[in-house]
DNA sequence: CCGCATTTGTACGTATGTATG
DNA sequence: TCATACATACGTACAAATGCG
């Protein structure tokens, strides 16, 4: 698979579903890394920005997380803890701030969920780790 | 309110948080729009490059939202109607992928919801529109 | 319908700062 | 200390969408 420069779709949006077509198919498992910025800029004849423009849509996705310095890996998904849903309760999800996404040490691409509870206790909680349930009977 | 350049927080990161504090202050309510990116880059006296990295974070949280050819505004958020959930039923939420944003018409910065029925069955609605409930007694 | 100005989007270049190992 | 890699920030240029006359 090879990128278009002249294509109707942007050279970085090419790139993006390339690499997510690599996650989908298993040929980059959560955990692998990717190649650097200048490397992967060099093997497609595209500029730097392009590169940084394509990892940032799949971070944003929460396929993808950056450390810098670094690199970047494909994202491991977290495993998800029931949160049951209390009777009267209710639950919305939203991205955080960055002051809550600093404060909860969350990826990018990752929501929150409010919980609030019927006696107007609100918790908010990383997404990626939760899965608001309800049991078969009350 | 002013930005630093020689500060150690980057001048991207000052613009957005100063830009935040307007909306959070009600100066700029919801609908209201932005000076256009060439405007708030000679206001700030700061490149084109750092306006725009500004106004992607508030995007990504789903503060803002622009269209192309026009100008970035406030974002309304619409109202949610409530989604109760069934008993056996769960929900998780998630960023959209590319294609599902492009489906389903979502601003950046909104997540969505998988909703699933005891009986398998998936729905995956907006998370801005939607609040999960359940009902006081079963 | 056409052309024009405005505005955002894409894409390149360069330079320097900062975190990691 | 050093090399590597990502982050920030400036510049330029052109493409594409929008709205208006």
């Amino acid at each position: 698979m090879t990128i278009n420069p002249r294509s109707h779709t942007p050279v970085y949006v090419q790139l993006a579903e390339l690499l997510r077509s690599r996650v989908e198919s298993g040929d980059l498992p959560p955990g692998a890394s990717l190649p650097s910025e200048s490397h992967l800029s060099q093997e497609y004849g595209i500029g730097r920005d392009a590169v940084r423009a394509a990892i940032a849509l799949l971070r944003a996705e929460g396929v993808m997380t950056t450390t810098k310095g670094r690199g970047t890996w494909v994202r491991e998904t977290p495993r998800r803890s029931d949160a049951e849903l209390a009777p009267g309760g209710s639950a919305i999800a939203r991205m955080p701030s960055s002051r809550e996404r600093r404060e909860m040490d969350l990826d990018e691409g990752v929501p929150v969920l409010e919980i609030h509870s019927p006696d107007g206790e609100v918790q908010i909680v990383p997404a990626d780790q939760t899965r608001i349930t309800r049991p078969q009977s009350a």
